[in-house]
DNA sequence: TTGTAGGCGTTATCAA
DNA sequence: TTGATAACGCCTACAA
């Protein structure tokens, strides 16, 4: 690997002027620059990133911390993040936890040894010890869907709240009146927020909420599978659920399955967060489609302005989408 | 930050016994040992990764290059690599060239200024300077999935050929005579085994290959789409299509939705790659898994061995698995 | 417009 | 068992 001095000595410059050719900096002679670069090039100079890194005191590493990089609504925000930072020619460092605490304990070393310039992180759980070194951590952090409590940082999230009042204003409008609700963690804001736009949607139509249709706390498929079974063996029976999220959504699906109902002769589902094989599920599932991509690039946009020394930002919230398909329909009469 | 000296000072010893003594190096006297770690604690002293690197000559990041992170098989390989990695301390960089050239010329800059340990790479196309500047890569490279002409590196990948041999010949079983297959780009090689596998069950079948069945160079869910299409206005029409990967197959089954054809009455459908939501399918779709997990683990393994001084190392085979759900039938009988 | 020189924080070598 | 010290490669005052 040549190095910078090996640069200087076949330019015939110094190694401060390599630097600044490089760079194109206009304070360098033309011819110079031309030397330098000319020789950068014959050597296959290529500045260590390390070495710059800690010249610098930061690197170009911008963190991403998911509980799953698996579950597509990730992996979009992923895909978003670093687009977003290859244009600041930054890269990312994905770290899925996978929902393990081992490995977020493990993640918070890195965060503290600088691998990273910034971070853009969707936390799981209110590990207090997590939430503080996540504030801790030197450089800027930009959150992602949900804030836990007590963190003081951007956010970045779509307006669960209204869209989810909306969609479920849809279903009254249909004739239900018995909708169930399977949430998440009641620490998770997302699911408050959505679970408030449920609420809201019921005062809207002069509906009281009966409390044993929501489900609180479920998470991931089979989370979904058992909220949406205990549903189902209800009676009456509700017309209608709306899933908190993806993984839930597949969950309950395969529960109603399961149960042999039909979707949406027996029971309409509502999918909060879209999934790309929903259009081709039995049947197609109508779903609110949160702009995953965006508020990736929003994070990274987000973090690339904080280390440009921008200051005072405020939280972010985009567009969520109801997407029709098939799903959705009225109740039987006599339901 | 405190540095290393500040903890040094305090712990009354120098900045090497602070090496070695929060290495656990047995030449410490414990005594020191205790002294240096309580020091290290109480300044909240974590070693500069920059500066670590720069003195080691190697960062402790394995980077993973894929075309798509928001396919679900890279997004699992890198949750396996991820996961091994973690194992050594090593974090993952993902970089998702979203099949762009200028992206991936981008990416070889990254590759050569140190910042990566190691690199586990699948590549989308022939570019050679590319391929080039994968095998000048300093530090270890391994190839996941697919092998570009003319790169030595070991490569990690499924059995393609005979998992596909062995899923054909159950086409065979059943009573179909008309396989079409639709195919990859010709230099993809594992579109090119899993063709091989195609060709061979039919040899095994004693049925020749009606060459118009197959198409080749298909990518993507536009792709699959196309080419089915183009299929289903075939006389006499296949009654059963082999799509070579989870993309391809999407594209498909919306061209068989469209042509308002039924699986697997009017044709079956066998897909390679497997997809959480397949089951959901209508009807739930048979294919062939791989174990994308594990491959990535096995990516980083190899990775990590290769940087602990291991050489001679093989490519890694791993096994693929049908699985049976109902996207097969017989053919009709008078098809 | 260019060069000199010191520092970034760690590790490793060599000597004590 | 411990300490000095010289790299590692780049950047940036400051000086010329």
């Amino acid at each position: 690997m040549a190095s910078i001095r090996d640069v200087a000595r076949l330019a015939g410059v110094s190694t401060a002027t390599v630097t600044r050719a490089l760079r194109d900096e206009p304070s360098v002679a033309p011819k110079t620059k031309e030397r330098v670069r000319a020789a950068a090039l014959r050597l296959d100079y290529v500045p260590s990133a390390a070495a710059r890194a800690l010249s610098n005191g930061r690197s170009t590493l911008l963190g991403l911390f998911v509980p799953d990089i698996v579950n597509p609504f990730y992996a979009e925000v992923a895909q978003g993040m670093e687009d977003r930072a290859a244009q600041a020619r930054y890269h990312c460092v994905i770290a899925s936890s996978h929902l393990n605490r081992e490995r977020e304990r493990q993640l918070l070393t890195s965060l503290q040894d600088g691998t990273l310039a910034g971070l853009a992180a969707t936390t799981v759980g209110t590990d207090e010890a997590f939430t503080a070194a996540l504030s801790a951590m030197p450089g800027p952090l930009v959150l992602v869907d949900r804030r836990p409590r007590g963190l003081k940082a951007p956010l970045v999230r779509t307006d669960n709240r209204k869209v989810t009042r909306q969609a479920i204003r849809g279903l009254f409008e249909m004739g239900h009146t018995r909708i169930a609700m399977i949430s998440g963690p009641q620490d998770f804001d997302t699911a408050c927020q959505r679970l408030s736009g449920f609420r809201l949607a019921h005062r809207d139509a002069g509906v009281p909420v009966t409390e044993r249709l929501i489900r609180h706390g479920h998470v991931g498929e089979s989370g979904g599978y058992e909220a949406m079974t205990d549903l189902l063996a209800l009676r009456p029976r509700p017309t209608a659920v709306f899933c908190f999220n993806n993984l839930v959504t597949v969950g309950a699906l395969k529960a109603i399955r399961a149960a042999e109902l039909t979707i949406p002769t027996d029971i309409s589902l509502l999918a909060f967060d879209d999934m790309s094989l929903f259009p081709l599920v039995d049947p197609p599932i109508t779903a609110i489609a949160q702009p995953a991509y965006e508020m990736g690039r929003a994070a990274a946009d987000i973090l690339l302005r904080r280390l440009d020394g921008e200051n005072g930002i405020d939280d972010s919230v985009l567009p969520a989408t109801l997407i029709q398909r098939g799903s959705l329909g009225p109740p039987r009469p006599h339901d």
